[in-house]
DNA sequence: CTGGGCATCT
DNA sequence: AGATGCC
């Protein structure tokens, strides 16, 4: 077939006859996430624009009309077009955009937090549509849609003169039309209500690729730029990947292999392609070999896999120097205490802690990073989701020194660029914790789960669909008690309540088979049955409203966030909610937003000002020696423990704080133990 | 050769 | 535990 060769142009167009594919892959796992006969993947590649910068925008509108930056250290990690149209390029440093482009807002973007969870929210809104969903970093998704197009194809078969939607991928401005590739053509209706979905509910714009595999899809989608889409037919697929200025482009090629191909002469995508596979094989072995040669030609048999919750949760910060033991302690603690907030939320267990760091290297010896782990003891475990979390970090921080020391000889001087923590090996189980209610129960997992328990049902379902949420399903019913710890829960039933209302057109929703009409199909009915009535009224009800007032993300991003003053961090919710702003656009979508915004408002409004003393059995003297943010950190828990938030429902108390005030006591001690780590040796 | 994540393979 | 790759 070489579908490489034969420009064809314009004419000679009637030519598509003998191709199933433009490549006949030498591995048999072709179809990976089709049926059995289905006859090509369908295969959608989403890509948000500018995502850290469209998301700053959404917090504060006015920075739309103004050149900016996302800033982390002394890079400029991504802009918004104002800014490119002045220059401005993606990781450019800090000095050179000022100097391109001094009118520049920069924008903080260290703290991943709000993209993080916006990113979630859009592969959540995605999954929605379609099971088989797979992130690639924050703000990338491949979507496996065959099986949509294959049921729309059987629904409503393809008219004369079916179109496309939105741009064709047309070097030799051939006559093209739908019909001759149905499934792409559909593809790309999906695509273009996908995006219409994260644009409506979402408030965010991006480029979308439709082809038929990964790599294509990935390729095509960036060929028109902001808020475009792109589809590929199998007939110029020799013509994009030639167009691709060298291996470099290859998504899957990076900086070391790249290297040696150039050491073997192969600069050009070209060269690859036909540089004879058994000289790959010596340098790369075979499978690698395979793999490249494959994505030379545009051949990519990988399947879309759905990622489901993140299998590991880090944090991390970089800096100049940091060459002592107490600035060490005092930045894995901060870490960790950032680290411990994000696994309550996600109510897994980790099972393993790591840390890492990166030396100074006066040779730019490029990126070395080191790394100790060790299991964490299951008590431990517990703690960290328990809630209180100041005992969990304390332990852990003492984990983490005895894993530093491994690499760093205590004695001799160190010079460090960067300090990790993460979490791994997280299990879903959370015995009496109410694994259930976490965000991860909303996550079609992946893993099967292996539980400790011998689980009795031998569910494995055909392919990435989600099996049913973990947990035995009753014997958490009370557990919503502590309405804190669903927030995001909470949030994430909200925005994905009533998904393809506004796509309609063309067979609008299969793969969301609604059981009861109105719960989307991956929300677990015993979960959402075990909110409190109140609540499944509220939800139902707003977003029924939600769905027709096309709300953005900006409400759920903003107020957790409490940016600084930004107009409404009153901390006086009810006016918030029941009278708009009308200065506040982004909030004026009406009193339907109610419901999913209060608990954002009240968690945002308690936290203020209580300064409170020292728990009683702590001692000042002690406390006033620890460094300054670890006091920091610790006055911030301790006042977070006080307020108990609780829904108006009486079931089921929040196990929150349970009991009196065990920490304190166990909290000095810790203290001690932590205090060892400033005691030279 | 910059940033704060994530994943996979060895 | 590191290397590599992706954003």
């Amino acid at each position: 077939m070489d579908s490489s060769d034969e420009e064809m142009d314009g004419d000679d167009g009637q030519w598509r006859s003998q191709f199933t594919g433009p490549e006949e892959p030498a591995t048999s796992g072709w179809s990976v996430n089709s049926p059995p006969g289905a006859p090509h993947r369908v295969i959608l590649h989403f890509d948000l624009d500018c995502f850290y910068a469209q998301v700053e925008m959404i917090r504060d509108p006015s920075l739309r009309e103004v050149p900016l930056g996302i800033q982390q250290k002394y890079i400029i990690v991504t802009c918004n077009y104002v800014a490119r149209e002045r220059g401005v390029t993606k990781l450019m440093s800090v000095t050179d955009a000022k100097e391109k482009c001094p009118e520049l807002v920069l924008v903080r973007g260290e703290d991943l937090t709000l993209y993080r969870e916006a990113s979630h929210q859009v592969t959540e809104l995605l999954s929605s549509f379609c099971p088989l969903v797979e992130r690639l970093g924050f703000d990338e998704n491949f979507m496996d849609v065959t099986e949509m197009v294959e049921r729309r194809m059987q629904e409503t078969p393809p008219p004369e003169g079916y179109s496309f939607s939105g741009h064709v991928y047309n070097p030799s401005n051939a006559e093209i039309s739908g019909s001759d590739h149905p499934r792409l053509a559909l593809g790309s209706h999906i695509a273009a209500e996908l995006r219409g979905a994260v644009h409506s509910r979402l408030g965010l714009t991006g480029c979308a690729g439709v082809a038929t595999n990964k790599l294509l899809a990935k390729l095509v989608s960036g060929t028109f730029k902001p808020n475009q889409q792109t589809v590929l037919l199998p007939e110029d697929v020799g013509h994009i990947m030639e167009s691709l200025g060298g291996v470099r482009k290859v998504p899957g090629v990076g900086h070391q292999t790249a290297k040696k191909l150039h050491q073997l002469g192969v600069v050009s995508v070209k060269d690859l392609q036909l540089l004879p596979l058994p000289d790959l094989v010596k340098e790369f072995g075979g499978a690698v070999a395979r793999r490249l040669r494959n994505l030379s030609l545009g051949v990519d048999d990988s399947p879309v896999t759905p990622s489901g919750a993140p299998q590991s949760l880090s944090d991390e910060d970089s800096f100049k120097k940091m060459s002592s033991e107490a600035e060490v302690v005092e930045k894995i603690q901060q870490l960790l205490s950032r680290l411990v907030e994000r696994m309550q939320k996600d109510g897994r267990q980790p099972q393993t802690f790591r840390l890492t760091i990166r030396r100074y290297t006066p040779t730019n010896k490029w990126f070395s990073r080191e790394s100790r782990q060790c299991p964490i003891p299951s008590r431990l475990g517990q703690k960290i989701l328990s809630g209180a979390t100041e005992d969990a970090v304390l332990p852990l921080v003492s984990l983490a020194m005895k894993l530093f020391h491994k690499m760093v000889d205590g004695g001799s001087a160190f010079h460090l660029t960067l300090i990790n923590v993460c979490f791994s090996n997280l299990q879903s189980r959370a015995a009496g914790a109410g694994g259930k209610g976490a965000i991860t129960a909303f996550f079609p997992r992946r893993s099967q789960n292996q539980d400790s328990s011998p689980s009795v049902d031998g569910r494995r379902s055909g392919h990435g669909v989600p099996p049913a949420p973990t947990g035995s399903s009753e014997g958490s019913e009370g557990e919503f008690g502590g309405l804190e710890r669903n927030q995001s829960f909470f949030e994430t039933l909200l925005e994905r309540t009533d998904i393809p209302r506004s796509t309609q057109g063309c067979g609008s929703n299969e793969a969301t088979r609604t059981p009861s009409q109105r719960l989307p199909a991956d929300v677990d009915p015993e979960v959402f049955g075990a909110l409190p009535e109140e609540i499944q009224k509220e939800l139902l009800g707003s977003a029924h409203l939600i769905s027709s007032t096309c709300p953005s993300v900006a409400d759920a991003l903003r107020l957790p966030t409490n940016k600084p003053p930004k107009t409404f961090t009153d901390s006086e919710g009810h006016k918030f909610w029941k009278d708009p702003s009308p200065a506040n656009p982004a909030t004026a979508v009406g009193p339907e937003r109610l419901a999913g915004t209060r608990t954002l408002t009240e968690r945002a409004a308690f936290p203020p000002s209580s300064d409170r003393e020292l728990p009683g059995n702590v001692d000042p003297l002690v406390f006033s020696q620890l460094p300054l943010g670890i006091q920091r950190e610790l006055r911030s828990e301790w006042r977070q423990q006080k307020p108990v938030l609780k829904v108006p429902s009486s079931k089921g108390s929040g196990r929150r704080s349970q009991g009196k005030d065990p920490k304190a006591v166990g909290g000095s001690s810790q203290h001690n133990n932590l205090l060892k780590y400033f005691k030279r040796s």
